[in-house]
Order: C-alpha cells, then sequence, then structure tokens
DNA sequence: CTGTTAGCGCCTTCAA
DNA sequence: TTGAAGGCGCTAACAG
C-alpha cells in the first residue's frame, strides 16, 4: 500500500511521466543543465509552470544535509533589546536566502538546553545565541561544537575561551558617560550598576573608572553599587547613593527601565532632575524619548548592528570563508547619545 | 563514490550493523516498540548512547511530509505589541513540540509574498500571519490554501470571506474607555482615531459611539478625528480639537504614542493633565507605566494572548480536529485596565 | 520477536 | 543529449 504524503503536490517523476521522458532530465532541465536540449527545457519548464510544479525543500535538505536555517536562541522574545537584535538577525539572513528558526529561554538553562538540542535536531546549519542570565553549564554548546554546527554568541556572551562572539564592549561607552558628567562638572558621579558577575557590570565599572583616571581624579569605590535591577534595588541603590556624605549629582544606572525607576524615587524626594540630580543611562529601549524626564545622554548598544553583525560572522562561518576554530571575537564599541536638554 | 554528507553522525544502519541486527530492529528499539526483546532494546540504547546517536529529522521530515514547524509571519518584530505575540506563539508552539520559523515583513506586500514562497518551500505545516499595512492583495495566501497549509491571521487580518482568525475587538474595550470617562463626568469626550480605513479605527468609532448610545448622550461627529498616527498629525488633531467650541475634557487617544504625543502638546499648551484634560488610550506598549504622565486609562489588546490563541487554533488545524474549510474566527475581547491615579 | 524491502523526492554518477 | 540506477536516513508493511 502506498501512502501518500505530500498531499498532491507534483513531483518531478510526475512531470517525467507525463512527458515521457526520464526524472533525470527533468531534473536537469529544471537547473538549466547546459546538456538538455532547448525544446525537452522548454517543454519541461512550461509543465512544471502549469502545474504549479516547487521542489520538495525537505527532500533536498535531506539529501544535501543542509537547511539553509539558521537557529536563533534568545532570552526574551519581547524586551526591546533582543526585538531590534531579531530584527537585524532575520533581515541579514532573509537576504543571504537563509531562513530562521527561533526560540527562547527565559533564562531558563533547561530549556535553554531543549531548544538547543530541538535545533540541532532540525539541523539547523548554525545557531546565533545570546545565552540566559544564569547559564553557567555549557555543555549544550558543547555538543553543537561536536556536531560541527557553528554557533555565534551576541551580546550575553559566555565565559568561555573558543567561541564566535559578537557583543558591544560598554566600557568605551561609560568613559564618555562619565566624561561628559565631568565636562558639566560634576564630581561625585555615583553609578547604579548591575550584578557583580555579568561581564556587562564588569565594563561599566571599569569605564567608570577609567574616565576618572584619564581626567586624574580619584577612584571612590563607594560611588558604585551593585544592584539586582528590580525597583526595590534601585530605590535602594538610590537611598543608598543620595545618603552619603559627598553629594552625589548625577547618576549612572544600569539601563533605561533602572533610569526611569530611579527618575521616580529622585522625584518622590522632590530633587529636581537635572538640576539636583542628573542621570545618564543606557539605551537598552526606545522609550526613553517620551518619559517626562529621559536621562541627559545614553550609551547606545545598537543591537540591530549587533544582530546584523553576528548573523555576517555565522554567514561566513557557514560559507567557509573562515574554518571553524578560528575564533573570531568581533567587539563593537557602544556610543553615548546626548539627549536634547530642553525639554 | 560516495559523497559524505552527513558529517560523521552516526546512523541507525551503522549501529545495526555493529549490533549485527537489522536496521528496522534498531529503529523500533529506538521508540521503545513493544515487540523488542528486552535485552535487545538495551544494547541498541546502549550503543546509540555511546555512539551519541540523533535522529536525523531531516530525514524524517522528508519521508514523513511534515515538518512540525510553523511559519509566522509579521509586520516588524520590534514593535512591542508583535514582540509579545511572537512570544506567546512561541510558547505556544514550542510546549506542543512545534518550532517556529521567523519572517518580518516590514510591511513591504512583495517581501510578504517572498516569505510566504520561502515558507511554503520549507513545508511548514502551518502559519500564523499579521499581514501588512498596505497589503492588498492576497494570492500568496491562495496559494497556501491551494497547497493545503493551514494558515490563521491574527491581530492585521484581511479582509476576506473564509479564514481562520483570531483578533480583538476593539469596540468593547472603547466602550468601557468612553463609560470611564462619562462616569468622571466628562461630556465632551474627543478622540483621536488612526486613519479611516483600517478596521480598528472603524471599532474604536463604533465602541465610542455606541458608548454614548447606551447613556443616551447625542453624538457629535466633530469630537472624533482621524490622524496619521504621527507626531505632526497628533499635534494637528489636539490642535483641532482644543479649538472646539465646546471644551473637550477629555480625549480618547489611537495608542499609547499617540496618547503620549498628545500630552506633550498639551503640556506645551499649559494644561494641567488629570485636571484640565483627561487622556484614555490603547495599551500597544508596557511603556506607559515609566511616562510623567500616563493614560489615565488604557485599552489592553493582549498580544500575548492573540498570540497564543493564533497557536491553539493553527494547532487543533494542524491535528485534525478541525475541517481545514470549516473557518473559525476567534474575537477577543479588549479590555479597559484603569491605572493608578494616585502619580 | 526480528529481518527484508520498498519508498519518500531529488540529485548525481555512470553508461549509452 | 538522454536514461538508468543508486543512495541520502528513516519508517512501516510484510514476511518470516
Amino acid at each position: 500500500m502506498k501512502k501518500v504524503v505530500s498531499s498532491g503536490q507534483p513531483t518531478i517523476k510526475e512531470i517525467a511521466k507525463r512527458l515521457n521522458i526520464s526524472v533525470s532530465t527533468v531534473s536537469r532541465a529544471l537547473h538549466d543543465h547546459h546538456s538538455i536540449g532547448l525544446r525537452t527545457k522548454a517543454r519541461v519548464k512550461a509543465l512544471a509552470a502549469e502545474l504549479n510544479y516547487e521542489r520538495n525543500q525537505t527532500a533536498i535538505y535531506f539529501q544535501q544535509g543542509k537547511t539553509f536555517t539558521i537557529g536563533i536562541l534568545l532570552p526574551e522574545l519581547s524586551e526591546a533589546f533582543f526585538a531590534s537584535a531579531i530584527s537585524g538577525i532575520e533581515d541579514t539572513a532573509y537576504s543571504n536566502n537563509y531562513t530562521v528558526l527561533l526560540g527562547q529561554s527565559h533564562d531558563d538553562e533547561a530549556r535553554e538546553k531543549q531548544i538547543i538540542q530541538s535545533m540541532k535536531q532540525h539541523r539547523v546549519d548554525g545557531c546565533i545565541v545570546s545565552i540566559g542570565k544564569n547559564t553557567s553549564n555549557y555543555e549544550h554548546f558543547e555538543m553543537l561544537r561536536q556536531a560541527r554546527i557553528p554557533v555565534v554568541f551576541f551580546d550575553r556572551i559566555p565565559d568561555l575561551p573558543d567561541i564566535h562572539a559578537v557583543s558591544c564592549n560598554l566600557e568605551s561607552g561609560t568613559i564618555q558617560a562619565v566624561d561628559f558628567l565631568l565636562k558639566k562638572g560634576h564630581r561625585a558621579i555615583g553609578m547604579i550598576n548591575g550584578p557583580e558577575t555579568m561581564v556587562a557590570s564588569k565594563e561599566r565599572a571599569a569605564g567608570y573608572i577609567k574616565a576618572l583616571q584619564q581626567h586624574r581624579l580619584k577612584y571612590d569605590p563607594n560611588l558604585i553599587v551593585n544592584a539586582d535591577l528590580t525597583v526595590e534595588g534601585t530605590n535602594n541603590a538610590m537611598e543608598y547613593l543620595l545618603a552619603l556624605k559627598r553629594k552625589v549629582t548625577a547618576i549612572v544606572t544600569f539601563n533605561d527601565y533602572v533610569a526611569m525607576d530611579a527618575v521616580q524615587y529622585a522625584l518622590k524626594k522632590q530633587l529636581i532632575i537635572n538640576k539636583d540630580i542628573t542621570f545618564v543611562s543606557y539605551a537598552n529601549t526606545p522609550v526613553s524619548g517620551y518619559t517626562a524626564f529621559p536621562p541627559a545622554a545614553s550609551v547606545e548598544q545598537f543591537p540591530y548592528e549587533q544582530g546584523q553583525a553576528a548573523t555576517n560572522m555565522l554567514l561566513s562561518l557557514l560559507r567557509g570563508e573562515h574554518a571553524l576554530n578560528e575564533y573570531q571575537n568581533k567587539v563593537m564599541a557602544s556610543q553615548l547619545v546626548i539627549h536634547e536638554e530642553n525639554r
């Protein structure tokens, strides 16, 4: 008993039969192979068009061992930063005839593993990954390596030696940010940083310190607080900073959300924004323009461009332009964007 | 000459050879088929584990004619609304063992067509689609229908008779919104609506009118303005509304962005928000909580839930629980969310 | 309980 | 210029 699976979609076999020629001739005709007679070619193409023939990609994937699909694994699709990043990835993949398989880990390591597993089974040609907040075990990526599936990490990259990665170094932007504040006359500049373990937090702190050094100013460790990015954490950090003996007149916050929370706190304390206290932040969101008191400046991290860069790196790997073990680590510079001050 | 494509990944054939049994036995053992001896099963599984065997999905897709993949076509990934929607889609798909192929049309009809084409070639089992702003030709969806690939439209649904669709009716939410304002004593309620052609604009207008009717109030067409959702458009609309003889004390805006622009305009005109003028909006964004003057209430459109619902509908179609031509049109109710007023 | 075999759609070598 | 045949990895029908 023959099972019908292809829901009536025409195949080359069918075309061959109708035209009384062989399947290989049809296949070649469809591919414009030079050794096929013009007449035959025309007849084949005409019938193919008439029948609405379409090659069965799954068959081709199967026998070629390539899927022209890349897997994207991200923590959270609804975060503006990642939404932009995906957008950049999809655009680049699309214009190179690749499609994109999507998975979100929700910062859950177990789910991250499952998704990687599933992508591997789907035989994606490669992966682009931004790891979860708490991921500390990287064996799932090791499996990809063994399966010779290239991976490019971006933004949230793991602390491993031999990886392909694209990221945005926050140090440069942070230097610019602190510099900006120093030039406006601020001397006691606080920083609400993220969890100490995060690479991103380290980069922020490093930038902060370097900026001070460049101005030959003393670095006071008390001015940097590590917070957990929740509203309470931000409030606590603000309380701490505002209680310092040295009067803090400017604060660099971990991201725009923290900034907005911090602004709310400051307002409650009757502080006048941009006068008593000035905020500078990191632009994870396009929203800040709409808030009443946006940070005076923001460090842009270029998510769309990071997505593009990661995809291009992966594609060059897939094209064999670089050896898989020739590890590339593209670091893009973050950049300070000064907002309009007349609001 | 044998071409090696599978990059050395072990196959059941290899396992069979090593164990001196047949491929079908291996296949069955791996599937826990009841008719396989415990010993054999164990041996097979052990070797499979040792070799790091993993089934080649592309082979299975190919021979089963199913890919357990659904295609998502959306206008713009970086719009918060769609980002949430995708999140809902991906979560639902994932927990049903489906994966998700992604494409964004950027509201470009040609690109929309290409993506649909590509998804069809990838042999996705079904599609979830939100059409572009300007899409007026639906032949690409007709092709899907002919290929018997089910499509569920959501949010931006085409004006076609026989389709599966999930959407959120804004009429109910709008009624609640106007009702809310009427109960607070407002009588001259303006509306900055979207382009007249959009279904969503019509629903808003209809809700507005119905709410007045329910209160036995006269409907004044002058109070509804169609704008184009740009900042200038919003400013013009505001100028118009504020210049009316009847003093407008409340305004329903098309979405949160329009609301924020309108608030800015009002502030410039020295109006006091929530006193001189009150805004109610539609929640396309989770941001409004951070703005200084968020709308007093918002009509929630539940993008995540819409994504879930669309995916469930598609899955039920794929499972054959409903005939493909038994068209379902799920309309979810929008709902007014009243914000805290003590800010 | 296990083995043999055909076939999914396509491409590609080899032979004519 | 064309045809025949094999094989990609796997499943399932059929035959022991």
